[in-house]
Formats: C-alpha cells, sequence, structure tokens
DNA sequence: AGCGAAACTTAAATAAAACTTAAGAAAAAT
DNA sequence: ATTTTTCTTAAGTTTTATTTAAGTTTCGCT
C-alpha cells in the first residue's frame, strides 16, 4: 500500500518512514506544499499522513485539494497544535483521523490501518479470471479449484494482471505496481515473474503481446 | 481480543486489568467519561466493561453513546449499586449483562466469552482443525484427544490462527492480536511463539507462506 | 529468408525472510 | 522472598525468494 507523508521535521520524518516501512506501507515523503501536491498527482498514492505546519504554506490546503480531487483519499493528520479548533476544522474538511504530537507511533499504525480498511474493504476481495481465482485477502490463489502457492511478488504480479482482467498492461506498468519509486529495477525481473507464473497455469493464460506487455483475460 | 474497561477505581482497575490480561484479552483502561469516549473512535474495541457512576459523569451516557454508534458493540456493566432499578436500566439500553459488585471474577469472565461470542458468531467455545481441538472456555488444547499444555501467548496465537483457519494472517496481524496499543512488540516474538508451537503439533500443522504470513488447515 | 529487437529460459549470485538457539528479563506461582 | 515458568531479545543459521546476467528462441519487419 503506497503512503505519503508529509512532514517537515526531517528526524521525524525519517523515523517515521523506517517504521511505517516496517509496517509493510511503501512511503514517499514530501517536506513542502509544493512537493506533496505533486506527489498529489500520483493515482497510486493510497493513504496520506499529513503534518499540519509547513514551512512554505499550510497544511490544510493540501487537505482541502485532496478532499476536492480525490474524496475517497484517506487521511490522517498529525499536528503539534493540540486546540480543539484544529481538529475541528480537520475532521470537518474530510481527515479520517487526527494524533496530536506527541504521539506513540503504534497508536499511529493502528488508526492508519482503520482508515486504510475503509478502503481495501470497499473493493472486494476475491478477484477471477477463467479458472484461477484469487482472495487478496486471504492472500490465496487457487487454479480449478486446487491452491497454488504463490511468493509474495509473483502473487503481487499476478493480482495486478487479474485486476486489469483484459487490458494490456505494459512491464513498466507492471513493475512500478511492484515496486517503490526510486527502486524500479534495472532488469527483466518481470520477465522473469512471468516465466514462472507460467509454469504454475495453463499456458497461454497470460499472454504477450510484443513490444506492448502481458494480459490475462479475454479481450 | 481488544477490550475497553471503563472504571474509575484504581485498585479494582488495576486488579481487573491484570486478571482480564490473563484470559488473554488486550485491555484499554478509561477511568473517565471522556476518555472512555476517546477509545470508543477505536473501531479495533471489540468489548466493553462499564463500570457505571463515574466521577466526571454518568456511565449511562456511555452506554448509550455505544449503542447509537455501534449497536453491536457487546457491553457488560459493572456496579456498586444493586437496585433493580439500576439493572433494567442498563438492559433496556442495550447492555449484554450486569454484574453488581462484589462479583467474583470468574462470573466476568463467563459472561464476557458469552457476549463476545455473540459477535464471533461462534455457537461454542471449542475451535477445531484437523486433529486439534481447543477450549476457549476451559483454556484447553488437545491433539489426537492427548491434553496439551499451552502458555498463554502460545494458546493465544494458536486461538488465532485457528480461528481463522484457512486465512493467511500475516505477523502483523497476528501481533496486534497478542498485544495491546503501543505495546506492540519490536522483534521475532512471533516467530518464537510460533516455533514452540509447532514442537508440540504436527510438523506442517502451522504453515508459514513466505512474506505473507501464516495459516492452518486447509485452504 | 534473414536481421534485429523483444521476450523467454536458465542458472548462479544476492538478498530477504523465517527458523533455531540460548540467555536474560519479566511474570507468576509457591 | 524465592523459585519456577513464561516471554522477549538478539545473534547465528538455514531456507527460500528475488534479481541479475548471459545465452537462446521467437517474432515481426524489410
Amino acid at each position: 500500500m503506497h503512503l505519503l507523508l508529509v512532514e517537515d521535521d526531517h528526524l521525524v520524518a525519517e523515523g517515521l518512514c523506517r517504521s511505517l516501512r516496517q509496517q509493510g506501507y511503501s512511503v514517499e515523503h514530501s517536506s513542502t506544499v509544493k512537493s506533496a501536491m505533486q506527489w498529489l498527482q500520483n493515482d497510486e498514492i493510497e493513504l496520506v499522513v499529513l503534518d499540519l505546519g509547513l514551512p512554505d504554506g499550510d497544511g490544510i490546503d493540501i487537505l482541502k485539494h485532496i478532499k476536492k480531487h480525490r474524496k475517497n483519499l484517506p487521511v490522517v493528520i498529525l499536528t503539534a497544535r493540540g486546540s480543539i479548533d484544529d481538529k475541528v476544522m480537520g475532521l470537518d474538511l474530510g481527515a479520517d483521523d487526527y494524533l496530536a504530537k506527541p504521539f506513540d507511533p503504534a497508536e499511529l499504525f493502528a488508526r492508519l490501518r482503520v482508515a486504510s480498511r475503509r478502503v481495501t474493504q470497499a473493493q472486494t476481495s476475491t478477484l477471477k479470471v477463467g479458472d484461477v481465482e484469487m482472495d487478496t485477502a486471504a492472500f490465496t490463489v487457487r487454479f480449478q479449484g486446487e491452491p497454488v502457492n504463490l511468493p509474495r511478488k509473483e502473487f503481487m504480479l499476478l493480482k495486478a494482471l487479474l485486476e486489469n482482467q483484459g487490458r494490456v498492461q505494459s512491464k513498466q506498468q507492471l513493475e512500478s505496481k511492484l515496486y517503490e519509486w526510486g527502486e524500479e529495477v534495472g532488469s527483466n525481473t518481470i520477465e522473469v515473474h512471468i516465466h514462472h507464473l507460467r509454469k504454475k497455469f495453463p499456458k497461454e493464460f497470460i499472454k504477450t503481446l510484443r513490444g506492448i506487455g502481458y494480459v490475462v483475460g479475454k479481450r
């Protein structure tokens, strides 16, 4: 799950980044309003942790922007100011939750889980194409009813394909779903994973479109 | 299972907290109406033990609030007042059960089990997967009919696995079931407990899905 | 048909995750 | 208060996943 952390205090940011990653999030970090806005162009951000009180503008603007353009993106606010007014304003503007500094990281994680659950639960947890079935919540995959065990990256790749049944995706698109930005790999990983997946499913389940990408399902 | 205890008498609270934890609950404690309300924001609270008669307001208000916002959250009421009227009022407002002080802790535990069973949908207090059988009320586990003695944490971990037969759960999910907020551990405890459990059951009873989590039972 | 680009296959190297131990800290029991 | 049990940590080990890279095949194009 891709998370955007907007926090200007570098010390705080560094620590949070690390522990958020430990919690399994892919974390992007902005320390200014400007760069935060830029990241928000990116559709793959699914969750935002927002510190109010940035050097180059007001974090509230970011919140407003988010709620205008992506109503459904969950936002958890951090702030040093503890006043009720701030809290009310934040929540009224559509923030999902609010934490006053200093806070216990564990509490932040709990609140993030709650916030992201709202999003995750909305989408159904099972995907099916042909006789390949995936339960994204339980992390299970079946082929003709038989369980198939997939390592994490293969699972993620298959998920990306199933989620876009009938739509061709380029290797680069797929890559960006499996890796964090800045971490994008420099070799033929996707090809190799595709190859491994193919050994576990019918030969032509994953189709190749030369020079274009990969698809699953009819089109 | 995360439980919120609302109790202003510190002596009582301390004792209850400890024994509830021994029963395997993750306990949060509030001694005021205000802080109780705050904890109730947290969706992961699954069970409430509520002492009426708090210093800064009436516990009945908390009950009303709960039943308004989270109809399904089970509440067990404690009270020093023994009057029938209180009892009737509490139950009418949707409390699941009622205990007059002084009470036998064992009775509270029993009632909590009943109350939480309602939520879990489980009809009985026994879980069974393969030839591993657990009686959650009696705190006993049998393997092929033979009793197995498990320390608390191992018991809780096994319970979490059995309750989700066929579902893969990540170490983090499991952790959050065994520990309370702010206490979530910083090391490989789960791995170690899994290891200990495995010595007591067939080798592949608990399956590992590398990078994903652990499961029990068929899938 | 033959060339070049793209994708496939394979195997080895690297990295990551999980397992195993054992020792010390904490909690419970006596 | 003492002893025993259980829990947590951390380091070392093993296992497995992932990436890389090189060699091979396939495909589309002129």
